[in-house]
Order: C-alpha cells, then structure tokens, then sequence
DNA sequence: AACAAGTTCAACCGCTCGGGA
DNA sequence: GTCCCGAGCGGTTGAACTTGT
C-alpha cells in the first residue's frame, strides 16, 4: 500500500510540464526570478506558477534564460580556447565554460560535439594521414593533445636537443599532437628532472605560485529589485564570479602562440624523455589519491588559473 | 515544390555529491 | 551511519531547422 502522500506526489509529477518552454512560461520564470531571486528550485517552480519541475526551471533559467548570457555563434578566439581547454580538462563542460564568459556548459557541450569535433577531425585528417581514420578524443585529463601545423612540428624538431631521440619524441608527440601539459610545468618553473619521482612531490609547489582558490559554478545572486523591463535583457546582475576571461578584457589568441608552446615544450623533451605526464603522474587512473589530492580535486581551477598568467600566452582585448 | 538527409541545440535523464535531519 | 533532498554535471535524445537533390 502506497503512502496518500506519495501518491499525491504522483500526480503532481505526472501533471508537469515537459519539453520546449511557452514564452509564457519563460516570462513567468523570468519575472519570478527578478523579484524573488534565486533559491530552491523545486518552490520556484510552484511560486512562479509553473507546472514544471524545479529541475527543468534551473535549466531553462541557467542555459538559456539568464539575462546575463552571450548569444550566438562563438568567435575564434572562443572556439581556440574551447579546444586548448578541451585537450586539458576533457569533457568537463562546466570547468570549460567557467573559463568562457558568458557561455553555458550546455552549449560549449553543443558547440564542441556539433562543430569542434569534425573540425579536429578534419584537421587531423588533412596534417597526419597516419591518423586518418582516428577521432579526436583528447586524453583524459591533462595528459591532453593539442593539434599543431607541420611548420610547428618541423620547428620543435628542429629546437629539439641533440640528446633527444627523434623516436623518444615521437613516442610523445604524433605527427600533429602533442601533450601541452609538459609546457605548463615548465613555464611554472617546476623540476620536470625529478618528476618520474611522483606527482606529490610537485603538487604542494603548485600550490606555491601564486595560485589562489577561486570559485566556480556560481552563476550571480539576482537583485530582487531590479524593475528594468523583462523583455529587454537589461538586467543589471552581478557579473558572474568566474567569467574570468572577458571580465580581464582578455581572449587568448593561441595560434600566434603555438611556436612559444611548442618549443618550451620541447626543450624540455630531453628532460622528460618519452614519458607521458599522465603515466607519470598516474593521471590515467582516475581517482586515486596522491598526497590527499584526486584529479579532480588538485587543483585543475588554479592550474587553469595558471595557465591564463603563462608568459606564452598573450591576451589580447576582444572587442 | 517536395522530400530526404544532415545538423543544431534545447531539454531530458540518470547519476554523483553534499548538506541536513 | 543512513536516508532524503536539492543542486549540478555530462551524456543523450529528439524536435526544429537547414541543406542538398
């Protein structure tokens, strides 16, 4: 015998709304969320007169009503940074597009299956026929791949020290791919020369270079009483904490870049011979710990951080 | 003009995680 | 300890739209 109350519970879920949203619907949630501001989700939905789940409200709200998003196509600068961010973090949508103002998780997710996907593809295709009939599938987590031109390949080849095997460094980097992490590490100054010693011993210098805990994921607080005109998307929220890149006026642009990258990298090949980051970290394991530290726990955020303060990155100003 | 095939993207689903009782 | 609930995440679906024939 079922409780009447789960019963009744029932029925108001089997009496919700699903599928596309009415621009009733959309105002109602939009006018609610102006005067009341952002709390539970599931008493929004009743409060706002929606016949929706609060799930399915968080969401309409988040990818798509917000007044504070960015619509339409993405501009190179975005897509390189979707893609260089991509090859470091893998499919973590929302870690991506806390780095992407004014972009949802949902629709970096979209853009990179719908668009970037083929695109790496293609170009993997055309620059290593060799890999032909592989997808991009970056590595998992930072032992990521980046695609590079031939001209860039022909220049680390060239910077490439004498002590360096041209078979070692092709057992690291395919002929268009090559794992970015290393740079990191060597534009952060640390001692790839002991780094086979484990990844504990680099992660407390990690927490040494200026890298400060910054919070993700928290899209704004809404002014209850902001009484601008619903339809004109001229809310005045707060800025979201972690749209970090256009906030600093800053887009990087990385192909101008990919020599800088390249070559640290490969300067540093003779040092780390043919291991991989990730195999020398253990990274392809997810979830083991290293000195308290999981993958997804080490700070990925102040790596990520990090990498925006890299000498060989020049922001330049969007505009 | 009509249809098929391909593409895009809003929305759903199932899962994990964290907090509170 | 465990149960419940809400928030958030990533994978997937399918309707709407676009392009090709």
């Amino acid at each position: 015998m079922r409780k009447p109350d789960m019963m009744g519970k029932d029925n108001i879920k089997s009496k919700l709304r699903k599928g596309l949203w009415s621009p009733e619907e959309d105002e109602k949630l939009i006018r609610h969320m102006l005067t009341n501001g952002q709390g539970c989700w599931s008493d929004i939905a009743r409060n706002a007169g929606l016949l929706r789940c609060g799930k399915s409200c968080r969401l309409r709200w988040i990818n798509y009503l917000r007044p504070d998003l960015k619509r339409g196509a993405f501009s190179p600068q975005e897509e390189d940074l979707i893609i260089q961010l991509h090859s470091l973090l893998g499919n973590r949508w929302s870690k991506i597009a806390a780095h992407l103002s004014r972009r949802t998780d949902n629709e970096i997710k979209n853009f990179w299956n719908s668009t970037l996907k083929k695109k790496m593809k293609m170009n993997t295709s055309t620059t290593s026929p060799n890999n032909s009939n592989e997808s991009y599938e970056p590595n998992d987590i930072l032992g990521g791949i980046m695609p590079i031109n031939e001209h860039d390949l022909i220049t680390m080849c060239m910077d490439c020290s004498t002590s360096t095997s041209s078979s070692s460094m092709q057992s690291m980097v395919s002929a268009d791919q090559f794992d970015p992490f290393s740079m990191l590490i060597k534009n952060n100054h640390y001692d790839m020369t002991n780094v086979s010693a484990g990844f504990h011993e680099i992660a407390p210098c990690m927490n040494q270079v200026g890298m400060v805990e910054r919070h993700h994921g928290n899209y704004g607080i809404l002014e209850p009483n902001n009484k601008m005109g619903l339809l004109e998307r001229e809310f005045s929220l707060p800025t979201l904490e972690s749209r970090n890149i256009e906030e600093n006026s800053a887009l990087i642009d990385v192909k101008s870049h990919n020599n800088h990258f390249t070559n640290s990298c490969f300067n540093n090949i003779n040092r780390i011979q043919s291991s991989k980051v990730e195999d020398l970290f253990g990274f392809g394991n997810h979830g083991h710990r290293v000195e308290n530290l999981t993958m997804g726990e080490w700070d990925l955020e102040c790596l990520m951080q990090d990498i925006f303060s890299f000498p060989f990155l020049d922001f330049q100003v969007d505009q």
